[in-house]
DNA sequence: TTGAAAGCGCTAACAA
DNA sequence: TTGTTAGCGCTTTCAA
């Protein structure tokens, strides 16, 4: 059981051939007799011979392990990306090595670094106002980038991602639709252009329908504090505006800490506030009565991410069209949004 | 900005030195007079040196990789013991490949095998029924070993979970405190050990409580097959037994489906049927009237997980106790299981 | 149809 | 205190 590694040197040695030989056949470059060809096949097959990733590597340059930057490997969107993702990548032969930035500059910027030395083949990532310049440091140095969940506005960087603007439009014309005038914009106070996109389309979905934008109804909850601190900062935005009559929160976290927020309000929904979250979750689907929410196309975005970087692997010079893709959500209506009978 | 990567030979050159003294001062190998040392190391941080992986783990044979196998990366428990055990790798410099088994032993047997090939220096692996052998393999391979949420009884290899008997003991103790008497017992149709110990668990504190184990009251969900067919099933089987005061999911997607499912058959939560879940999830403290779950110490496994491991990497002949732990659950008690009024 | 040999970047035994 | 050199396992050019 305890076999060492075996190597093309040791099947060149049992089969009598040489170690080019060995190597030209594994490789299925044909230029060796069919014979020869076939023991060097069973012999290494019989043996278990698998090759040295880190030789042909070293050899070559090629890693086959792909870099996957994030923002919580954690979290429920993200670790669903990180599942479909791995499973593409794995039928490609591909390995994924992932790393959490918790939305932190500092630590984007260590992984890039750590992960550059790893010497991956390309990247997906999850981009952060800042980090420009390592990406494009990154593409030159001839490493492929693919952003998800979020892009450079002014870069030409492949991304894929929800579209943001267009599907919040979507849900707030919705609420408005249902009766819902006094809407609320509960938000991340992070600078994140999805986070901007989303504020965007609330905006021109309220103003479309003549409703003036009132900022008191938008809150930015600071990032990165206790939970505690948070949900009291929430609740006092939800009780101080009681004439907000529907809310939109813009990530699933605020969503479900909304939830809790409205519960020790003792409010009920939708009669005393409607509500929407971006990002469906399981939570929402099962909280009663069932929360309206924004389902990201999860699997289409990884997906389509992992295509992009393929394609971009295995043909350097690739047409970059057809890889800013911004794809359109479904809003998945629940009895959180009952139509209003004003 | 294009600048090819520069290597020892460079600096090397750069410096006037030879690339074995610049090797030994990179490694930190004192042999160097105090100058040249200074300025070996000045000229490779100017020039952003980093040493190639692929070259050092070929020489040394250390990646500096793990690899993690578990069984679905996008769920709650393993997105978190993912996030934890990549924080505290990077930390000491080290990188994880990730995997997603899915229960399935045929692709838990591909990964083992393709991570061999990626030469990772050691591995955290759920385990699974089957995978003795590839596992015994690994470590006869002088590759460390540590499981996690899993163990082979039989098997004296490295493991940290929770204590799964125990916390599923006490968490039916404490219902049948509050006054419950026929509890049922949902759980996976999975030949798991985590899964047996739980059930044991249910057992034995039925019957140090003097109540008789009722197999009517169990029930093995059947795995892998779509959701509508496995939501029928569940309330096929908590209707049919309406004697039934309390319900023991022994997992949290178990729990989940289980709340959706009492919801469609419109009980009340604990009147008509008290619910407890293995796994705390949100949805369980947020869904009402609040979901009794037993946490798992997931930051704690996670960490230990890596910690034995570390141990191992540095330490090839370590004491093998206080490597096999089973680490107590907390009983998070909410209002799904309020003292029954008899 | 085959093989010898160079070399990817690095470590470390050995020599000076 | 420093440098020369072999070699990790592999790919690929060049020659036979």
């Amino acid at each position: 059981m305890t076999k060492k590694k075996i190597s093309i040197k040791d099947i060149a040695k049992l089969t009598n051939t040489s170690i080019t030989t060995v190597s030209f056949v594994l490789n299925g470059k044909g230029r060796t007799s069919k014979d020869v060809a076939k023991l060097i096949l069973d012999t290494a097959h019989e043996n278990g011979y698998e090759p040295n990733r880190m030789a042909v590597g070293l050899r070559t340059g090629v890693s086959k392990v792909i870099g996957l930057l994030v923002e919580n490997i954690g979290g429920p969107f993200f670790g669903e990306v990180a599942k479909v993702i791995e499973e593409e990548a794995e039928k490609l032969g591909y390995s994924i090595i992932y790393c959490s930035t918790n939305n932190s500059l500092q630590k984007g910027r260590n992984i890039i670094k750590m992960l550059s030395h790893q010497a991956v083949d390309g990247y997906i990532i999850t981009p952060l106002k800042g980090l420009e310049k390592d990406i494009q440091n990154i593409i030159a140095n001839g490493k492929p980038v693919v952003l998800i969940d979020g892009y450079f506005p002014k870069l030409d960087i492949p991304h894929v991602l929800v579209d943001n603007a267009t599907s919040v439009y979507n849900a707030i014309d919705y609420l408005i639709k249902a009766g819902y005038r006094k809407i609320g914009f509960v938000t991340a106070d992070l600078d994140l252009v999805q986070l901007h996109d989303r504020m965007n389309g609330y905006k021109e979905a309220l103003i479309d329908h003549g409703i003036k934008v009132d900022n008191k109804l938008i809150f930015k909850l600071p990032f990165d504090q206790p939970k505690a601190t948070s949900v009291m900062a929430m609740k006092g935005f939800l009780k101080q505006y009681k004439q907000m009559d529907a809310v939109f929160f813009s990530a699933n976290y605020l969503g479900t800490m909304g939830l809790e927020c409205i519960k020790e309000l003792d409010l009920s929904i939708p009669q005393d506030i409607a509500v929407v979250s971006f990002d469906d979750t399981e939570v929402f689907s099962l909280y009663p009565p069932g929360i309206t929410a924004v389902q990201q196309p999860v699997h289409e975005i990884a997906k389509s991410a992992i295509d992009i970087l393929m394609a971009q692997l295995s043909d350097k010079n690739l047409d970059m069209s057809d890889t800013k893709l911004h794809i359109p959500a479904k809003l998945i209506e629940r009895s959180s949004t009952t139509p209003k009978n004003t």
